[in-house]
RNA sequence: GUCCCCAUCGUCUAGAGGCCUAGGACACAACCCUUUCACGGUUGGUACCGGGGUUCGAAUCCCCGUGGGGACGCCA
């Protein structure tokens, strides 16, 4: 049985970085009938905030990725943690370790200067044969992992190929603080342990901490996962994402008028791929993800890209669905939708040509406000000569049967007797109607209002 | 500084030694469609980081260089 898991920290919000891992976590248990768990790694207790647990659910359920177990915290693992570290500490995998906080930062000072990697110098690391120091009082020790000091760590990366770090090169992590409460590395372990996880992926800012993990686990007798790590997402401007550059939630997505199965399409290509495949539905997406199409290098998020997916899957998207969504953005823009025109037929003609639900919502608002005539547009698009042939439409429109052929039809019939061309009455009946000088084709766009309003919106020309 | 990772069009990518005078998609340009603007359709330009090997043959394998990124916390 194939168990993957998504392990956010409670932080902040979930980012499209996280969104992606996710995904790719879900998928690959989809695509193998196995179960994904969700995991919050809360034991940041400064950091994390029940606001952004429900930000990390809001985010996970907008995109629609359900976890099969979970969400477990480890706040309420504690117990658990802290047996496993009785367990090594009396098996000899773990000691008590005196150094202070300001010791190792003079400690890591020093080695920096002198050119070499920062790390703790393994005072309180018992050896055969050593005598440790007398504890000094007053001072609350921190429990070390003992690390070995040989031979080297290699696994074989999903994503990246084999990947061997020389035990040298590690020091001996603290698994628990002065505190007594355990640290990531460690929960993570014991986590990925206890949940049966066949297959950690995550992102490749794991990478260094992979072998410590794996040290850990076999002190522990525990089986060794496979890895897979994901490379990093840049932001449009090929610059790293943070807190301060271009990091967004994924709901901001949801606020910007983004489709979740665009949004999750555009992720899936970010760094895997199906041949030429572009476009795709998620069960199509987990009946063809593997491991082995994920690109190792980082990849540059591309909004011009989302945008068009984002437009091709509104044009798919249906139309009382659309609504729906659309509704709510007018109301918070107090526009009160009425039940004529129609929200629905509206989005159906507008769908076709927008990129987000806000653009739909822009279309929308002109059929349900007051308008007032937009006087510079008015004066390019209605020429004098036009001004009897729209006078003509305004009374033909009396009793013509209201649907978008029969009002084209007239539409030609009151240019042809003036001898204009089509723009000529079709622009200022555009900007009258709507306001703007763009819309769709204008027989449709008068047959969505009620005649009355027509009517009341043509006055304003004569 | 040390260790680790990465490197094909502007961007996302296909490519697992000959199928590659490098394919697809977004973006861009032109044209077509047209009742404006879009949509849509057609066409086009642009890429294997550099240098050495290995091989009959390399975008693909190896080495070096360069560039980019990550890690080095009693954060996760």
């Amino acid at each position: 049985m194939i168990r993957t898991r998504f392990a956010p920290s409670p932080t902040g919000f979930l980012h499209i970085g996280g969104a992606r891992t996710a995904l790719f976590s879900w998928a690959f248990a989809r695509h193998h009938q196995g179960q994904f768990v969700l995991r919050i790694e809360d034991t940041d207790v400064a950091r994390s905030t029940p606001a952004a647990v429900q930000a990390i659910l809001d985010g996970m359920e907008w995109l629609g990725l359900a976890h099969d177990e979970g969400p477990f915290y480890q706040m309420q693992r504690m117990d658990r943690y802290k047996e496993v570290i009785r367990q090594m500490l009396a098996d000899g995998h773990a000691y008590y370790c005196y150094t202070t906080p300001e010791e190792l930062d003079a400690m890591r000072e020093e080695q920096r200067a002198k050119g070499l990697k920062p790390r703790y110098d393994g005072t309180w690391r018992p050896e055969p044969g050593k005598t440790l120091p007398t504890p000094p009082a007053g001072v609350l020790p921190v429990i070390r992992f003992k690390n070995p000091t040989d031979g080297v760590v290699a696994w074989d990366d999903l994503v990246k190929g084999r990947i061997e770090i020389a035990n040298a090169e590690m020091d001996d992590l603290i698994i628990a603080r002065q505190d007594g409460t355990p640290t990531y590395n460690f929960c993570v372990v014991v986590d990925d342990w206890d949940m049966k996880i066949t297959h950690v992926i995550r992102g490749d800012d794991h990478v260094n901490n992979t072998p410590r993990q794996i040290n850990i686990l076999k002190a522990l007798g525990a089986d060794v996962p496979l890895y897979a790590h994901l490379s990093m997402i840049l932001g449009d401007d090929g610059q790293k994402l943070s807190k301060r550059h271009g990091a967004v939630s994924v709901m901001q997505y949801h606020e910007d008028g983004y489709l979740p199965e665009a949004v999750l399409n555009y992720l899936a290509r970010l760094g895997w791929s199906h041949g030429d495949d572009e476009v795709f539905s998620m069960e199509q997406f987990c009946a063809w993800f593997d491991l082995d199409h994920i690109t190792p290098s980082a990849a540059q998020f591309n909004t011009e890209k989302l945008n068009w997916l984002n437009a091709h899957y509104l044009k798919l998207a249906d139309n009382a669905r659309l609504a729906a969504l659309v509704k709510p953005r007018l109301e918070t823009r107090r526009v009160v939708v009425t039940e004529t025109p129609s929200l629905e037929a509206i989005i159906g003609l507008y769908k076709e040509r927008v990129t987000n639900l806000n653009e739909l919502a822009d279309a929308a608002e002109v059929f349900y406000i007051e308008l007032t005539p937009n006087a510079e547009l008015l004066a390019q698009h209605l020429a004098p000569e036009a001004k009897p042939a729209l006078a003509d439409f305004i009374a033909g429109i009396k009793d013509v049967a209201w649907e978008a052929p029969a009002i084209g039809a007239l539409i030609k019939q009151c240019i042809g007797t003036h001898g204009l061309k089509m723009p000529k009455l079709a622009m200022p009946l555009r900007v009258l109607l709507t306001g703007q000088a763009q819309t769709p084709s204008v027989d449709a766009v008068v047959a969505l209002f009620p005649r009355e309003q027509v009517l009341k919106r043509l006055a304003a020309a004569v």
